[in-house]
DNA sequence: TTGAAAGCGCTACCAT
DNA sequence: ATGGTAGCGCTTTCAA
């Protein structure tokens, strides 16, 4: 702080006025990129505004026009790949649109969501994309429509909502799984997630709070009736939410006399552990237990054996619910649209016939 | 909107004071939760507020308080696990702390930065935190503080800026796992970064651009010449910023007679491909090929073999990042600090004697 | 403890 | 094409 180069004083637009000896209205019309000016006046007042080293208050900007070039994003967590490369997705159709990216991480709780949502609509975003954590839980998210903000959700619909939706087909997906794993013999599937119950047991559907999952169980299940399993629910392991959890849950799935031949993870950190845990207890996979997951996580195509996944398109999931953010917020005016983007199974060395 | 509900019209605390009776100045002070009320006037006020569903405008507040309660974070690429677990650091901190996160993501692209920083001062952010894409261009950093804002640097080093920093141990850890490699006899070590200069050769230290990676390079070429290798330098290969990149790369790295006999990776992407390119060569590891990465990503434990690495604490560089600037922000004054976190060798499987 | 009034920096409307 | 001026919704003196 030794020279006072250009001392703390903030330059305005009247600042710059005065100096280009114009009026202040004329000078935020060009600082403002707004309005008409001529050229000559436009260059004097850029060159003031540069001696002056003028920066433009954006949120003086916002607070008259009513809108801040900014949409707020809540996930689950960003340390998970899925989100991560969603809020790329995200990160990159927003900038490519001329709008900034308020980040909030709910950790999956909804009293943080709604803090984060509620601090959101304060700050005036122009429109928030979220990954709901629970379905059941909505006040908050029609606040955000009574705000007069425009909502999209990522990766997990809530039809009663009515509001735009971008996922992937997670029911079909998980239906297509299960079948192709009881087409290769399976009897004993468990699909493992990171949802929970109070008691930690899955009774039905609805228990599930988080959409996208509830979809694949419901899925998985019907798979499994079809082929006549009628007991397909006490193969639903619920809260794999940290490394811990998951150990005793596939402490409780190996040690079991009937322990299940095939494991679909709900998301890949669970598939992750789950990898290590087998190998580990010296089960061999393929052969006496196949893995797979969905998210087709970069590190799934380089263990041994490799992982089949059911690759949803994640980034193009964050790029499309911003996409369709944006296009509300130019003012499209449509009934609420649900964009249901394919997955893709990707066959790679994790599935075997059961060995018994 | 059928129903006319909460009409669209913005409540202020102008409209609560009417209803409840009061001046504007007493309404502010309790929505506002500063000055002093009595205890009458707050609950009347409270009451008239929820009865109006007033959201309190947090655009007005910033403006004239000169404090919006938000940092501004510019990383290179948030898809990055390595950025995904630090963005998680800060914004756990910065969460509780009070302070909102606005994410720009910069794709390693200067002008990029550039225009980040730019809004997020224009959005008047209190303080910003960011990985700088070059040591080299750092006006764009400067206007920050000229601006009156802190700034805290992470993970990349600028002395020269004399700004609050937050590192891992690069140099010291990059110089240890060399003699490490050196020691179980290796001499044809390479070390792959994604860093690049303008014809993809290294010739000296100040070529790099990403000050975490020249250091890392300064302590491998240290390393090997105290052991007596005089062209380390050439072992220092650029540009790995791509699988595709990292294919040709690997390519003329393995395809040479004089193949090195270890490999450094300096981030997590980079080690992933070249695992998979040494396999897909039928390369076996770690016998004829010795792998070592920086950055623990959680995939590392479970190939076979599994990854020797140099664990960061991201996250933890994330929290210290946030904690140092909110500490500036509350007015702390020291000079600038830089503060450089201990990394750890997490010895695994895939480094073992050279095999010739 | 409460109220009146003056801004914060900008845009937008209405004149000229 | 340019200027005057009234706000945006809030906080913050200063008086009462």
């Amino acid at each position: 702080m030794k020279e006072a180069q250009s001392k703390n004083v903030i330059v305005t637009v009247a600042d710059v006025a005065r100096l280009a000896g114009v009026s202040k209205a004329t000078a935020a019309r060009v600082l403002g990129g707004y309005g008409t000016v001529s050229d000559k006046v436009r260059l004097e007042v850029k060159a003031a505004a540069k001696a002056l080293d003028y920066r433009p208050n954006e949120l003086a900007r916002s607070m008259t026009t009513g809108r801040s070039g900014t949409i707020g994003v809540v996930v689950g967590d960003i340390e998970n790949p899925f989100f991560g490369s969603a809020v790329r997705g995200i990160s990159d159709m927003a900038r490519s649109a001329g709008f900034n990216v308020v980040l909030a991480n709910s950790g999956e709780d909804v009293d943080v969501e709604r803090a984060a949502i509620k601090t959101l609509v304060a700050k005036r975003v122009d429109g928030l994309i979220v990954s709901p954590a629970r379905a059941g839980e909505t006040e908050h998210l029609k606040e955000i429509g009574r705000s007069g903000r425009s909502l999209v959700l990522l990766d997990r619909a809530i039809p009663a909502l009515g509001v735009d939706t971008v996922t992937a087909d997670d029911r079909q997906a998980a239906e297509a799984v299960t079948r192709l794993l009881l087409a290769r013999g399976h009897r004993r599937i468990a699909y493992v997630t990171a949802c929970d119950t109070p008691d930690h047991l899955y009774r039905e559907a609805s228990d599930i709070h988080t959409a996208s999952v509830r979809e694949r169980i419901e899925g998985f299940i019907h798979a499994g009736r079809d082929a006549g399993i009628s007991d397909m629910e006490r193969w639903v392991r619920l809260g794999a939410t940290t490394p811990d959890s998951i150990r005793s849950l596939a402490a409780d799935l190996f040690g079991n006399v009937d322990m299940p031949s095939a494991i679909i993870a709900s998301d890949s950190l669970i598939a992750l552990e789950l990898f290590k845990l087998a190998r580990d207890s010296g089960i061999a996979m393929p052969d006496a237990l196949s893995l797979l997951t969905f998210h087709d996580a970069t590190w799934t195509a380089v263990t041994t054996p490799p992982v089949t996944v059911v690759r949803q398109p994640v980034y193009e999931l964050g790029e499309a619910a911003a996409r369709m953010l944006i296009e509300r917020l130019k003012g499209v005016d449509a009934p609420p649209r649900h964009l249901v983007l394919p997955t893709e199974l990707i066959e790679r060395g994790s599935i075997a016939p059961p060995s018994r």
